[in-house]
DNA sequence: CTTAATTAGTTATCATGATAACTTAAAAGG
DNA sequence: CCTTTTAAGTTATCATGATAACTAATTAAG
């Protein structure tokens, strides 16, 4: 996360990189780390409010959204989120112990898992997903206001 | 940070959101977090090189470019930094330890310190910074190569 | 002045990211 | 086959973010 509040201007970042089309680029670069983070943490927050952090969301939504397939195994889901290993036993654990998924043992490897999305999960998906999507949208359009929670509409 | 490797289509999206033109908008969001959340994982190994994380850089930034002072509050450094106060507190008392801050009591406030770069702070934002604008300068021309480790030179 | 409210900093505790090192099963090489 | 290497998952440990609750000093109110 990037967590300065107002940005070097440009004659500042000018003194470090000669040429004034690199600085206006490295301003944009740090407007959109500021402009992500602020909406990672709105995320954040939103998906807090529904019990779930924003991996655990990303985990049931890469196994929903697979096309011909109702699970996949841990490997599976590192290919598609870039998180470590640890991170990603963890937080299936979790997922488990609090009903939204469920690890079956895999037929073809002895050390693989498939893990399931529960009903409960698809359920979870349906009722956060819209509001994902409009709280995204509510940024894009006033980050500001939607930065402060307050209501956009 | 959001680690979802392949955004959803926009087919995708717009099943949840009515109006085409808001899944686009939808979608370029999602991008920018990829793109953030790339980069802020470059920054961050960057600066692990140099012994440093992105916050300890940026509470050294913040003291080091204040006009007519040479020295902060931890108050004052938060309202330039949107961090919790117990980070900062444990931040900068990581710096003090490294030898990067010196922390003297406020004549005015009893509760108050004020915390100075030491000479080692300055020469450190010295070797630090033009690397850290080449990086980003280097990312948004071509975030695989950077995102890789690969020279981009 | 004295009390109440606010502010600066601290502490304890938790969540979520990382790496390194491990176990066990599967696959590859000879 | 048997050995070596690779791959799946796990464990231990650490770093860095958050909130809640605290102490002590300052400021505001009466």
């Amino acid at each position: 996360m990037f967590f300065l509040r107002a940005l070097p201007d440009l004659d500042m970042i000018s003194r470090y990189s000669k040429r004034p089309e690199t600085a206006r680029t490295i301003r944009d670069a740090l407007v959109m780390l500021r402009d992500a983070s602020v909406l990672l943490r709105c995320i954040d927050r939103y998906f807090a409010g529904h019990g779930l952090s924003q991996l655990q969301f990303l985990i049931l939504v890469v196994i929903d959204r697979e096309p011909e397939r109702t699970s996949l195994r841990q490997s599976e889901i590192g290919e598609r989120l870039d998180v470590s290993k640890p991170v990603l036993h963890r937080t299936t654990k979790t997922l488990i112990k609090a009903g939204l998924l469920r690890s079956d043992p895999d037929k073809e490897d002895g050390r693989a898992e498939q893990l399931t999305l529960t009903p409960q999960a698809a359920h979870k998906l349906q009722e956060v997903i819209p509001g994902y999507f409009r709280l995204i949208a509510d940024f894009m359009q006033s980050p500001a206001d939607t930065a402060a929670g307050r209501v956009v509409r």
